[in-house]
DNA sequence: CACTTGACAGCACAAGTGTTTGCTTGCTAT
DNA sequence: ATAGCAAGCAAACACTTGTGCTGTCAAGTG
């Protein structure tokens, strides 16, 4: 008899398990949890059957790892996610440089969940955070203790909202890019402020911003 | 040197291996990958820390199972759900009033991602977003295409931001919400623009605003 | 009938892995 | 100084667990 899968009913009942032992413990069963709990005769007849459920592609093996059986991350109702964490490595005040990624150790550094509507998680690779402090960026509508999202990149395209530093005056600034001929325009994203306009050579970009999060709580 | 949580620098870092490993591999890290890994000299000075971490409470084990290393749920970032979803129920336009939620399916509404970040799950009860059309909530610091949540409410604390509909103009804007002996004043978020003063029966408080999210990709 | 194949059994081995024991080090309080 | 203690080190030990045989058995197949 077989189930809808194609799988036998024994490895139906094997995939369950996997599943509810995972959901219950927070770790993967070894070969013996199945055996015993399934009243299997023999720790290779699971053996055999995980062999066939890998090949079907319903589970992940780790050859010789101890409970290195996982299931694929889209077919775990436990671990599917529908959101990421990015590294929220710091604050951006009017004047200070962008910390750079790299100097930080992004591993202890506190995460920021961003939705995956905001950003495909693909997309979401060399992306950071930074808290805004102050009303310097009011002129990008970005707000004291807004969160924004930033890309680390050095290039822009017109019409691009970056992090650009400004040489002469020391300052970063989140306005939207524009090359014009040597010039450079920046131009702020409320249309109710005036563009900067300065030099190519007085302008490094430090990043690209990709999403703002504002929380009113 | 101590984190601020309290464990030892080895501590932290155990922890975020631990995290990483679970995130890169599906299943938990042995002893011993966490002692070559990090390079510490002896799989004992690594029980040692995991007894340490587990007594601080920030992992949970099951003594003699092999990779049986869990993180609490809570802390666990892969499993824990670390967002929530709230319906969309359409655009907010200038002059249009806002929709009535219990008006609209909630079920078959598309649905946004929110960050427990940005708010916790039980504070996300009767939230719904709008998707933002035209510039006409720019003093409130809100860009063409933002997405803004809402809580659904008719009353509102001095200095809330609220969404209000102004009765005789019949139009609904985003402000800061200050009540003035009889009269109301609609103070916008950008300090550069200019408040409004009307009466309290020319205002209906439709909504809290309690969060944005931009998205620039 | 001989021959294959899928599925299961039993068992033992070796690798994977957690635990324990004893020893060293550096620091602090008595 | 000396005792106490947290933290680390090294090696051995013992349990856990995946894997590799060797068979059995029933169901095809020519």
């Amino acid at each position: 008899m077989r189930t809808a899968d194609g799988l036998s009913v024994r490895q139906d009942k094997i995939l369950h398990y996997i599943e509810e032992f995972f959901a219950k413990h927070g770790y993967w069963p070894a070969i013996r949890d199945i055996q015993t709990d399934l009243k299997i005769s023999s720790t290779s007849v699971v053996a055999y059957n995980l062999k066939a459920l890998q090949e079907k592609g319903k589970i992940n093996r780790q050859g010789k790892v101890s409970r290195g059986i996982t299931l694929p991350k889209s077919l775990n109702p436990v671990v599917a996610s529908t959101s990421h964490q990015v590294p929220l490595l710091g604050t951006i005040t009017a004047g200070q440089p962008l910390p750079d990624p790299e100097q930080v150790d992004i591993g202890s550094a506190e995460k920021v969940e961003v939705p995956l509507d905001l950003a495909t998680a693909d997309k979401l690779k060399d992306v950071y955070a930074l808290r805004v402090r102050g009303l310097s960026m009011i002129d990008a509508l970005i707000d004291d203790g807004d969160i924004v999202l930033l890309r680390r990149q050095e290039t822009a395209n017109n019409g691009d909202m970056v992090a650009a530093m400004l040489v002469d005056e020391n300052a970063v600034t989140l306005k939207k890019f524009y090359q014009e001929g040597l010039h450079i325009r920046l131009q702020p994203a409320n249309s109710t402020m005036q563009p900067i306009f300065t030099t190519s050579d007085n302008v490094r970009i430090q990043g690209r911003v990709v999403g703002v999060l504002r929380s009113l709580f």
